[in-house]
DNA sequence: AATGAATGAGTCTTCATTCAT
DNA sequence: GATGAATGAAGACTCATTCAT
C-alpha cells in the first residue's frame, strides 16, 4: 500500500527541514569544515538521506545561503521605506539588526562563515558580500545625513561604518566563543549607537 | 667543502622565519584548516622542507601561539603599571591594542583561529583563553572604578566589555575581509571610547 | 527499502572477517611494513574501508594479536593440565605446538613479526613476549624435572630451551620462504625431541 | 695543499668501512626498513657523506651481501674439502657454522633479511638463496651417506635439513630479541646435532 | 523514501635521494 | 672529500560522494 502523494509530500518537506535546521547550527559553528556526518546525525536521519535532499554539501549551503539573502533583502527593504529622521533611522536600523543577531545568531554566523571560507562557491561570497554592502551603504547614507542635521558626530563616517559593523561581527561571534556572556550581556542598541552619537 | 657552521645557522634562522612568516598569513585566514602545501607554497620552499623545521602542522601552530602569548603577556603587563585615573588608563589601553590590531591584524586573526577551531589541541585554547579573559577583566575593573569617578558611563560593565571587546574582534576580521577598508578607515580610538564614556 | 538490520550485520561481519584474513597473511609476512592498500587489496575491498572496520593500521594488528594473545593463554593453559611424567609431557607438549605450527604458521610469524618490530606498540611487545616466556619457563621446568627422573639428557636446560626454541621459530620462518619444503618435509616431533632425550 | 693520493685514498677505504660496519648491524636488525639516516648516526658520518660512498640504500645492501656470498663460498668450499666420514663431516659442518652464527650473529641475520625483504631486489635474493641451498644440499647429501654407514639416524633427510636449518635460523634471530640468551647459552652443537644422531 | 556499506581523491607525514656550498 | 639543506614520491588517514538493497 503506497503513501498518498500528499504523505510523501510532507515527509520530504520536514525532512528537508530537519535536515536545514541541523546544518543551520553546523554550518553556523564549524563553516565548510562541517562534515556531512555531522549534519546527518545532529538531523537525526541517516548518512544518505542527506543525498537525497541535497546533491552536495554546497548546495545545503546554498539553500541557507539563499534563505540568508532572502531574509536580508526583505530586512534591507524594510529599513529604506522606515520614515523619520537620518538619527532616527539610524537608530531603528542598528536596534533592528542587534535584536536579530540576538535572535538568531546563527544566521549572521552563517554569513560570515560564507564571506571567509574560500571554498565556498566564489558566486555565494560575491552575492552575500553584496548585500552586506548594501547594509553598510545605507548606514553610511544615513550617517553623512545625520551629520549634517547634527544628529551624528563629526568625522569619518567610513571609519564609523567599520567600527559599527566590526562591532555586531564581533557580537556574532562571541555567540560561538561564550554563548553565557552573549546572552546575558549583550549589549544595548544605547551603548553601540554612542559610538556615532555627538 | 661544507658550509660553516655559521653559514647552516643562518640558513635555519632564515628558513625558519620565512616559514613561520607565511605561517601566520596562512593560519590567520584559514586556522588550522590550513594546508601544508599551501604553508609551503606561500613560504617559497618545498613541501618536506616544512617539516625540516617543525615536526607537524600543529608545531608551527604552537610556534605562533606561543609567539602571541609571550607579547601577550607582555602588553598586559605594561597596562598593570600604567598611572593614571581608571578613565586615562582605559583610554590608553584602548588605544594600545587598536593601535596593535591595526599594525599586526594577523596577530589577533590567529588569536581567534586558536578559540574557535576545535582541532586546536585543548591546552593552547586554554592558554589563549585566558590571556583573552585577563584583558577582558582588567577592562571590566577599570569600567567599574570609572563609573565611581563618573569618567565611565553609567550601565553594565559586562555589556559594554562585550561591546568592545566585539568591536575589537570584528575589526580584526575586517582585515580579512576587506584589506582596503581595513588600512584606511580603521576607526578612531575616539570612536570607540565613546561607547563607554558618558 | 533499507537492508535488515540483520544483513547489515552480516555484512559487517564478513568484511571484517576478509579483512582480518587479508590481514593475518599480509601482516605475517611484512610486520607493520605492510601497506594498507596491500591489505585492501588481498582483502579485495577498497582502500577506504578498511578504515570503516578498523581505525587504523595498528588496530587490524591489535585485532589479530588479540587473537594470538587469547589462543596462546587457551594452550598453555592446556598443557599445564596434562598428567604423565616431565618426559611424556614435553612429547605432549612438543608434538601439539609443533602441530599448531604447521597448521597455522601465520599465527606463529605474526607472534615474531610483533617480538621484533620496533613499530609495534611496547604494550603488545611486552605481552607478547611475557606469553613466550611463559611456555619457555614450563618447557624449561620439564627439562629439568625430566633430568632427574632420567628422561631427559643431560646438560644445560637453558642451552636446550633455545635450540629448541630456536627449532620452533625456524620453522615458522621456513613457511615463509620455502611453502613447499614447509609442508612437505616439515620435521616429525621425533626429530625435534631427540635434542633434549638422552 | 692537497692530500698525497695515498692518503686519499686510506681516507675513503676507512670512511666506506665505517659506514659498512654500521650498516652491518642496523640492516641486521631492521633489514632495508633500517634509515640512512640511522646508518649515517651509526656511523658516525654526515648524512650526505653516505652518498659519496654508495649510490643509494640498496648499494650498501650490495656490499655486505657480496661480502656475504663472498665469504659464503668460501665457507662452503671448505667444506667441501674437509676428509672424513659422512658423519663425521656433518659434525664438522655444523660445529663450524654455528660457531660462526655465535661470532657473527649480524652477518646471518642480515642473511635472513635478504630472503624475506621483498624490497630487496629479485637478484639478491636469487644468489643469497642459492647459497643457502648449496649448503642445505651438501647437509642432505652428507645426511643420506651418513644413513647408509649407520652414523644418522634413519628417516626423511629433508626433514632432517629442515630441522637442522631451521634451529640454525631460530638461534639467529634469538640475537635479536634476547642476546643475554644467546651469549650465555648458545646450544652447544651436540644437542643440535642429537636430531640426526642414531 | 531510507539506510549505511563502499569508493577514492585529497591532505599529512616520512624518508630516500639530490644539490649547493 | 664533506656537510646538511632541499626536494618529492609513497604511504597513512579522512571524508565527500556513490551505490546496492
Amino acid at each position: 500500500m503506497p503513501r498518498t502523494e500528499e504523505a510523501n509530500q510532507r515527509i520530504r518537506e520536514e525532512q528537508r527541514a530537519k535536515i536545514l535546521d541541523a546544518a543551520w547550527k553546523i554550518f553556523a559553528k564549524e563553516g565548510m569544515a562541517a562534515t556531512m556526518a555531522e549534519i546527518a546525525t545532529a538531523a537525526n536521519v541517516s548518512y544518505g538521506l542527506v543525498y537525497r535532499y541535497f546533491t552536495n554539501k554546497e548546495a545545503i549551503f546554498q539553500a541557507l545561503v539563499e534563505h540568508l539573502l532572502q531574509h536580508g533583502v526583505e530586512r534591507i527593504q524594510g529599513l529604506l521605506e522606515i520614515p523619520g529622521t537620518p538619527g532616527e533611522r539610524l537608530d531603528f536600523m542598528i536596534s533592528k539588526v542587534l535584536e536579530a543577531r540576538r535572535e538568531r545568531p546563527e544566521f549572521f554566523l552563517l554569513f560570515y562563515q560564507v564571506l571567509n571560507d574560500k571554498t565556498v562557491s566564489e558566486d555565494f561570497r560575491e552575492r552575500i558580500s553584496r548585500q552586506g554592502l548594501a547594509y553598510q551603504i545605507m548606514m553610511r547614507q544615513l550617517i553623512v545625513e545625520g551629520q549634517a542635521t547634527g544628529e551624528i558626530a563629526a568625522g569619518d563616517p567610513d571609519q564609523m561604518v567599520n567600527a559599527v559593523m566590526a562591532c555586531l561581527d564581533g557580537l556574532s561571534r562571541l555567540a560561538l566563543r561564550d554563548l553565557d556572556q552573549f546572552k546575558n550581556h549583550f549589549p544595548d542598541t544605547e551603548i553601540i549607537l554612542r559610538m556615532i552619537k555627538p
